[in-house]
Formats: structure tokens, C-alpha cells, sequence
DNA sequence: GTGAAAGCGCTAACAC
DNA sequence: GTGTTAGCGCTTTCAC
């Protein structure tokens, strides 16, 4: 281990030249500065055989720039957000930036700490998913003058990219509707909502695509027909069996609202022969591999969140940023395998 | 959006205090410096009014620390990464530090160019998982004197922690043959082992516990028991289809090497009758929670990743740095809850 | 108890 | 074509 890392002036000596000809060689601006060729070559072989490396926080300070962009989301354990995560990383290192993507475990104090830490960084922008109170978040920022995004949340300070959740639901209910057999269709049997909470933006629109295309399509909707728990896979357990239990059977459509509440829903529809369960029609609005392995067909609605993530980094780059301003990405649906054997179903 | 941030010497001259007296209060260090409660409470006052927040940069400059520690990982949007992650960032948190965790797609340059970046940035320490190169990695650590570790996949130039896959792999063997009615277990049926790479380190331990229950309690072994075609979910399911052709049947034991390669192995199952599945032993070195929910029971090895990176972090913290220090964690084994229902088999 | 001043490593304006 | 120099915002010794 080196005692202390070799910097421009340790070049400039050991070469005899200045320290801004070592700068401007080494961060690339030595062409407008009509710097020698021969100096330049020079000086990026004695950096490279000393192992020298930029140090970032004083080019930083210097610039008042940081080289970092941040990214808050609820946690990184989870395929939803590891996705996004993923795809911001690639938006910014194209970019050239480095990406600091910090997980607040939906805690509104840990959410204000990491963003004050992000700015205090002097980050370039930060981008906000998730979060459980974006317009705090907004505050902060606005207030250091940092631009910022919101991804999948919408707030009222800053721009937001959200899914389309009323067009996704809407189109994952038709889907399912589509999936009834011919005869069922005609019946106009009710679909049940399962999971999710009514306090959250997204269930609400999703609830309310559900109910429009369930008013188009069967029936005249009643509010029973909602089961907003939350998104705890035990308790959408219950919830699904006590459905089961009060109907004496499966309704012929389940429309689940999150992957983690399909975990509960899974549990329990194992329980059932599967004729019983192939009589329904399972749709879930969140998508993962896995569901797509099981030995009943669902029908999910995926996120797009390569899209939700360039649409972000397209609002910052926005000459002057419009609070007010919200993009809407619809998701895709899927059919797993099983089912697109049956085309004629659809 | 303010025009510039404020800074301790704004702070200073508003109150007409001088910056190093405004510098110790709002970094702590005051009680050390023997300021008068008074002022100090004015200057937090002040500070908190007009939203200061330090520039980390500077300070970091000043300090030569950054306050920041890495982590590469090969991927965020994979479950098992990002447990790690979110381990980490936890682990960082609780010591100060704001985690800088950044994936790098197993490409070995995108490797080296992100540590580079990372020690730009003076980063504290670094830990790395899952590199396709640990030790040149390891060099440009050592090159800059920064500490760092392994996570997962051992190097010879730093300390490392990684899983105990010889032992994860028997115990998965050994609860698998367990599984197994008396009958069966008598008949000493060969089992299957599935997935993975030969160039990968993990992959061959794992074989070798696989190897060692299998010889000690089923059978003498033989090499065509192997199958690792590596970790494609496509592949897996075509080797697996293959194996059922040519056997006429599935094997007594299935021991696939990955949730990867376990999803295709799903795939290939779902085609098949679940009285036949359940004639099978089915395991799987990696665990996922909707791998739990299939209709078929499914026995698990689930990486300890909290001890993982506990782990990580006190090798980080030895005085001295042990190049060759290996400490190894066992993972743990789970069974699909419709097993735990026959406990007499176990 | 508090202030003055040097300097962390870099960039950029201005010399020459 | 290259060198000199003044900071970026902070911490820290040393003075008083």
C-alpha cells in the first residue's frame, strides 16, 4: 500500500512541467489548451506508471459539480425496484455519471436524511421513487437547487413519471374478460379486487380501471367487490380464503393488485384441485418470472420500467423543469405460456 | 432555487463569528473546542434557517476521507444481489457511511473502470461480489490503499468471505436423500445434479458435497450424473427434457444448481403429471419465495447474506489486512411448507 | 473561548 | 505552447 496517492503536482515535478498541463492532459481538455502532443504522451505514461487517479471530491469542489446522480427507492431486495435500479444505472453511466442509489425502507425520516446527505454531495440530480412523501423530498431539493424526478409516485413539486395505472388495470380486467370462456362471458359473472390499500395513489386508479371495464364488460359493480388489505402475502391469504369460504368457490375472475399479495394468493389457491382453479381467471398487476412457472395461467401486467426510467432522465434534462408536468407509461400485459395456447380465446 | 448554497463563511459574517467557530459547531466538534452554549446555539440556528448543509466534497477533500464506501455487485435486479445490497447499505448506514453500490454486468472492464471511479472518489473501503476477476480488482485497491473485500467469490489478494458451498450442497444432498421414501432410499437411486458452469468456483464445491452424500448414501457416482450447461433458464429446461427422455422418466433426485436454472427446470415440470413429480426429490441450491409456492415440493440451500456481509464488514475492520483470510458461511436449508407436513420423513 | 491562516487537489483565467 | 495563481468550502493548527 502506497502512503499517499500521487497527484497532479507530483507529476508536474517529477516531469518539470506545470500543474495545469498536467490538469488539462489528464481530464482531456489538452487539445484546446494546444498543448504539445509529445507533453501530453508524456505525462499520461508517467500518470499511468504511477498509478495516478483524478481525485473526484477536489475536481468536484472545484467545479461545483459532483459527478454523481442520486436515486432513492423504497429497497433494493425486491425485483421491481432492482429493475429500475438497473436501468437508472445504465441511463447514467451512459451519461458518465456515477450512480448512488440509497434504499429509505419507506421512512419518511430516513427518506429527508439520505436526500440531505445526496445534496450535501453536491449530486447532479436526484431521481424519487416510491418515496412516502415526494413533496418533502421536493422541498429539500428545490431548496439546494437540485432538479429531481419522480418515478412511479407522483408528487405536486417536482415532475413525475407514472405508470398508467387506470389504462393497465383497464386493460388487464379486459384481458381476463377476454379469458372467460364464451358461455361464462355471456353469465357476466362479477371479478373481485384483492390487495393492495385505498391510501395509495396507484391501488385507487388501478380500482377504478378495474371497475370500468368491469361495468363495460359484466356487471354493475359493488363495492364488496373490493379487498384493499394491504400488501401482506398472509393476510391476502386469508383474504382470498374468506372470499372462497362466503362464495362457496372461486369467483370466476381474481384480479390481484401486487406480486407480493399473489404470494399469499398462490399459497392458498394450492390448496384447490386444479379444475377448481382453472374455472376462474387470475390476472396480476405486477409481473415475475416465477408466476409465469405455475401450474394455473395468470395473466400480469408488467411494468416498463426501461421506459419509466428514460422518460425520467428526459424530464431532467428539460431546459427548465415543470413541476406540474406527469408521463404516463402504460405497462405491458402478459399471458404466461400456458395460456397463449388458446389463442382463439382471445 | 437559490442561486448558491450557503457556506460556513455566509454563516460566519451574518453572525459575525468567524469560520472555524461556525465550522466546529456544525460539525460537533465544539464541546472539544470549549464554545460557549450560547453561541453555538445561535450559530444551529442560523445554520438551520437558511438550510445550510455541508459540502461533503470540501470536507471530504479537507479530510481525505469521502464518507462514501463501494460495493459492485454483478446486478441489481436479481434477488439474491439484492439482499446483498440491501444488507450492505444497512451495514454502511449503521457506521456513517453513505453506501455506493454499483453493478457491472460480470464485464471485466466495466469492473475496472468502476473501482477506479470508486477510488477516485476516496471511497473508505470496498467490498465486491461476484467479479469476474477478484484480484485485479484486488490491485488497484492495494495500487491505492484502500481497503476491501470479497463477498461470495474468493480472491488470493484480499480477505474473503464466502459461502460454504461444499457443506450447502451436502446438506441440500443429504435432506434431499432424506426425502426420499424408506424404499426408494434403499434402492440407492443416482440423483441428478443440474445447472452451472465447471469454470466457476462455486459450481465445482458444490458438486464436490453433492458428490460426497451422494457416494456416502446413495450410490458410486458417475460423471454423466453432471449436467452444468450453465445458468439459462432455456438450457436448463432442454437438459432437463433431455435427461427425461433418456432415462424414460425423471430421476429420484434433482439437484439444480441455481434459481436461474431452477426457473427453466419449472418450465419442464409444469408439462409434466404432479403424480410423477412427487416421485422425484427436487432441490435447489438458491432459494426465492415463489419458488415456495409451486404445487410441488421443493427443498432449498438460502444463503445467510446478513451473515454474508456481517462478515464482510468485520474482516474490513481488522487492524491488519489477512490477503488470505477465507472465512465461510453456511447457508441454510429449507423445505416448501407442503413438506414440513410429513415430518416422519425427515 | 474565538479568530487567522494555511492547505486538501484540482481547474481556469490570465500571463507570457 | 506552457506557467502562475487564485480560489472551490472545509478543517485544523496556532495564536491570542
Amino acid at each position: 500500500m502506497r502512503e499517499k496517492k500521487t497527484t497532479i503536482y507530483d507529476l508536474a515535478q517529477e516531469l518539470g512541467a506545470s500543474p495545469s498541463t498536467v490538469s488539462a492532459v489528464l481530464n482531456g481538455t489538452w487539445k484546446a489548451r494546444r498543448i504539445k502532443e509529445a507533453t501530453a504522451e508524456h505525462i499520461l505514461k508517467a500518470a499511468s506508471e504511477s498509478g495516478y487517479s483524478a481525485n473526484l471530491q477536489a475536481r468536484g469542489l472545484r467545479k461545483s459539480r459532483s459527478g454523481l446522480i442520486g436515486m432513492i427507492i423504497p429497497m433494493h431486495h425486491n425485483r421491481y425496484f432492482g429493475t429500475l435500479s438497473h436501468e437508472f444505472e445504465l441511463e447514467a453511466r451512459k451519461r458518465g455519471l456515477c450512480p448512488v442509489i440509497v434504499s429509505t425502507l419507506r421512512n419518511p425520516d430516513e427518506e429527508r436524511r439520505t436526500v440531505e446527505q445526496l445534496v450535501s454531495y453536491n449530486v447532479e440530480s436526484i431521481a424519487i421513487t416510491g418515496a412516502t412523501d415526494p413533496d418533502a423530498i421536493s422541498r429539500i431539493c428545490t431548496n439546494a437547487g437540485i432538479r429531481h424526478v419522480n418515478i412511479d409516485l407522483p408528487g405536486t413539486l417536482a415532475p413525475s413519471v407514472i405508470s398508467d395505472n387506470f389504462w393497465g388495470a383497464a386493460a388487464l380486467t379486459d384481458a381476463m374478460v377476454n379469458h372467460l370462456s364464451a358461455s361464462r362471458r355471456e353469465a357476466k359473472p362479477p371479478f373481485f379486487f384483492i390487495g393492495g390499500t385505498t391510501d395509495d395513489y396507484a391501488t385507487r386508479s388501478r380500482i377504478e380501471g378495474f371497475k370500468d371495464i368491469h361495468i363495460k364488460r359484466l356487471s354493475p359493480f359493488s363495492p364488496n367487490q373490493i379487498r384493499t388489505d394491504g400488501y401482506d402475502p398472509i393476510i391476502a391469504e386469508s383474504t382470498v380464503r374468506k372470499l372462497y369460504d362466503d362464495l362457496g368457490g372461486l369467483p370466476s375472475g381474481l384480479f390481484v393488485n401486487s406480486m407480493i399479495a399473489f404470494e399469499g394468493v398462490v399459497r392458498f389457491l394450492k390448496t384447490l384441485n386444479i379444475k377448481e382453479i382453472n374455472g376462474s381467471v387470475i390476472g396480476c398487476y405486477d409481473w415475475d418470472p416465477f408466476a409465469e412457472s405455475l401450474h394455473f395461467p395468470v395473466i400480469m401486467a408488467r411494468q416498463k420500467t426501461e421506459l419509466l426510467v428514460s422518460a425520467a432522465f428526459k424530464l431532467l434534462d428539460e431546459p427548465v423543469q415543470q413541476p406540474a408536468a406527469i408521463v404516463e407509461i402504460k405497462p405491458e400485459i402478459l399471458v404466461s405460456p400456458i395460456l397463449t395456447a388458446t389463442p382463439d380465446e382471445y
